[in-house]
DNA sequence: TGCCGCTTCAA
DNA sequence: TGAAGCGGC
């Protein structure tokens, strides 16, 4: 092991606020010392960066950031808040603290890929070192690929040449530093992007989309009530990592019930913000006891299922906004805005798609189950275009991220690459007769008065049909260009 | 990681 | 009359 020099490094952290399982800040303190930093991004005129948060976004990271700064305030580490540009901001951070280094966690979407090579490219022209670290995901994007193709497209081809690997050992928590030079802190403050948590503005407001609710609630109201379901940071993050085996056992047959109770583990915020890491995961779901081999195995799978989004993702900029398969660029969606505003209220008079969409506004979570029924619903009874679905989620969703979100938008909508075929329509009805028979999900997330007295705002019947008469009409276009 | 309608066949 | 199995969308 190379002995500890005097050196200092600033760690940009970015979408991974933990301090185990880190190897740009283990990297970072085996040289010497360390300076942490976060920055609240703004895309920059040439649209690079990664996309603003949501709102239920904005209040997870600023409360685990708060967090973040302590847990490395024990280990003498100092994290500094700015906003801005961080093309901008880290190199002239850089300069004005003099570190040797600076280090950060890869990031995988297109737009933020090529920001930080900009970035890397402009510290090392300035004489200083740069490391960017695995440790979002299982694989990187660029290392799988099929015989004769640049990338997997399909789920079970992917999964099997990738599973089964060696993802390396968790990383410890790295030792406390001594405290640094209070001069140094004030020299980053001199800069001027340089501000504090509650300067970042991440509780500014309630997001792009949710003023559907703002108008009634208030803006402060929604934030309040996500923040009774969840303990972001540190502490939160421990606690459901214990509750993983609980989780597992079970998990085969268990997960497509969405009632309350241990059927899904709820680790997804956790890793959309890096508080846990996907090898951290792997590892607990590997050496599990007394587990079967189908919960071990159909619970691994959800962690690839994440590494497969982000492959993708990482393969197709502007995933957010434009199908996978071009011909959907013709389909011929509706889009009614009263339709829409029923939907993301929870008013469309079927109790299944009520009740995830109020569980969605309360806790900023949804059950999986259920979002591939809202989603459906959405595409295809109400034939809206899946972009509006996506960005309602992306706002509103604690764990929204720029990969696993519109990927699975783009799954249920059949615009996918492995997405499903056009023609299977959930039926809400007969999924919440199979997956909630006893109205257990129902009864958490809907009173009965808001229950009966909405009457459905579509036929099932007639709604499906219109859906696969637009089908036909979107492959008639195609066949005539 | 569907749903629907049709057919068959046993009560 | 309805469960169960299938093929098409």
């Amino acid at each position: 092991m190379e002995a500890a020099s005097e050196g200092l490094t600033l760690v940009w952290f970015r979408e991974d606020l933990r301090v185990h399982d880190h190897a740009a800040l283990t990297a970072a303190r085996a040289d010497g010392h360390v300076i942490a930093v976060w920055v609240r991004e703004s895309r920059d005129d040439d649209g690079l960066g990664p996309r603003p948060l949501g709102g239920a976004c904005r209040w997870w990271v600023h409360e685990s950031l708060s967090v973040l700064e302590e847990e490395l305030s024990h280990l003498g580490i100092p994290l500094l808040f700015a906003a801005g540009e961080s093309a901008t901001i880290i190199p002239e951070l850089a300069g004005r603290l003099d570190v040797d280094a600076v280090r950060w966690s890869r990031r995988y979407a297109p737009a933020s890929r090529s920001l930080d090579g900009r970035i890397k490219t402009e510290l090392r022209n300035r004489g200083l070192t740069v490391h960017s670290h695995p440790g979002a995901l299982l694989v990187e994007p660029w290392t799988a690929a099929p015989q004769g193709g640049d990338h997997y497209k399909v789920f079970t081809p992917f999964w099997k040449a990738v599973s089964g690997g060696d993802v390396g050992d968790v990383l410890p928590v790295p030792v406390e530093q001594p405290r640094l030079s209070t001069g140094l802190i004030d020299s980053a403050q001199a800069c001027a992007a340089v501000t504090d948590l509650d300067g970042l503005g991440l509780l500014d407001g309630t997001g792009t989309g949710s003023g559907v609710f703002a108008a009634a609630d208030g803006p402060r109201w929604w934030q309040d009530t996500i923040s009774r379901h969840w303990t972001p940071g540190l502490r939160g993050a421990a606690a459901a990592l214990e509750d993983l085996h609980a989780g597992i056992d079970g998990y085969s047959t268990a997960h497509d019930i969405p009632a309350d109770g241990a059927s899904t583990s709820r680790l997804s915020p956790r890793l959309r913000h890096g508080e846990l890491s996907p090898r951290q995961l792997l590892r607990a779901a590997q050496t599990a006891e007394g587990i079967t081999v189908d919960d071990r195995t159909s619970w691994i799978r959800q962690l690839y299922w994440r590494e497969f989004s982000w492959h993708l993702a990482y393969h197709h900029p502007d995933i957010d906004a434009w199908p996978i398969r071009p011909e959907f660029n013709d389909f011929p969606y509706d889009d009614d805005e009263g339709a829409l505003r029923s939907w993301q209220s929870g008013q469309t008079g079927y109790p299944l798609v009520d009740a995830g969409m109020t569980q969605l506004w309360e806790t900023g979570w949804m059950h999986n189950r259920v979002r591939m029924v809202t989603a459906s619903f959405l595409t295809k009874n109400l034939l809206h275009h899946w972009r509006h679905g996506e960005q309602w989620f992306w706002d509103t969703l604690v764990d929204a991220d720029e990969a696993n979100n519109p990927v699975s938008w783009q799954w249920v909508a059949g615009s996918g690459a492995d997405a499903a075929p056009f023609f299977r329509v959930f039926n809400p009805e007969r999924q919440r007769k199979r997956f909630d028979p006893d109205d257990a999900y129902i009864d958490e997330w809907l009173s009965e008065t808001t229950d009966a007295e909405t009457s459905p705002i579509v036929d099932l019947a007639d709604s499906r049909h219109a859906a696969l008469d637009a089908y036909d009409q979107m492959k008639s276009t195609e066949a005539s260009t």
